[in-house]
DNA sequence: CCTCATGATGAGGTAACCTCAGCAATATCG
DNA sequence: CGATATTGCTGAGGTTACCTCATCATGAGG
């Protein structure tokens, strides 16, 4: 089935194409965290920690672009599973401050792993060429 | 902290810039759907009924990658919004035939129209050649 | 027909969000 | 300095978009 009318299809099959390709990188980013019984949201919430070290869960949920609320719902999972801790913030008796424990640490970096690998295998299909010009013209829609 | 090994730190920050025109994609195709008060999933099975005319639930399901259970909640919603009706099937009495009313099919006409002009502005920034390119490397990831 | 499979749906659950209200601590300003 | 507003977190409770399981009618095969 063509199913296309002939003027204008092609972008819109390319956005087709780049959910597909979408689709199927975010299957194998579920599946790699699939080891760990984490959520995305904890997932990326680790990487925070990791890249800024201890946080207030406010600022957790500025980059994780959701409410303040609902961070605190996230730390509550990973402090239960002994992934982070809260710890009174020294500079202002209201606030918290997260911060990995040394077992989140292992997690979070082991995670940053799997997701490189799979990243490896995902995109090692192309060569470098290919590589280089995806990056380059991804870079470019961004502008 | 530098945050990159030297090694294969590309490959991961590829699947980065993808997931950044992901996430604007994403949030313009939302904004594009605003107009009409639809969700991306009720969209989508609108977009399955211009394209395959008439179904059943359960197909619907397949289509959209949800259980049975939970197609027939989308097509109360798009009946509620007066976009669909359900018949029944005359080859089969348990079945029922869910279609698009005259209503439902100017809609889904119209999202396509603006799905297309979105895809059409955001790809625009690219010129043909970047365009035809970043398809071919997308296909390719796709085998 | 009798049994099993199938199509849709009611009932009820869950995950990941949300808003709003409340409390404590801090900052601001007359 | 004290009154007032603001900020940071969290309890309570809601919403959305899914899910599973049980039920009921119909259909298909021995």
């Amino acid at each position: 089935m063509t199913e296309h009318t002939a003027d204008s299809a092609d972008d819109e099959s390319l956005a087709e194409t780049f959910w597909a390709v979408a689709s199927r990188l975010r299957r194998q980013a579920r599946d790699s965290l699939a080891p760990w019984d984490i959520t995305p949201s904890q997932s990326r919430a680790l990487r925070v920690l990791t890249r800024h070290g201890e946080v207030r869960p406010g600022t957790l949920a500025e980059h994780l672009r959701i409410a303040p609320r609902s961070a605190t719902e996230v730390v509550d999972d990973l402090q239960t599973r002994g992934l982070v801790e809260r710890r009174p913030d020294p500079a202002d008796r209201r606030a918290t401050l997260v911060a990995l424990t040394e077992e989140g640490d292992r997690v979070s970096t082991a995670i940053r792993a799997a997701r490189r690998a799979e990243a490896d295998r995902f995109f090692g299909h192309l060569d470098d060429t290919d590589r280089d010009e995806l990056a380059r013209i991804l870079r470019t829609l961004l502008d």
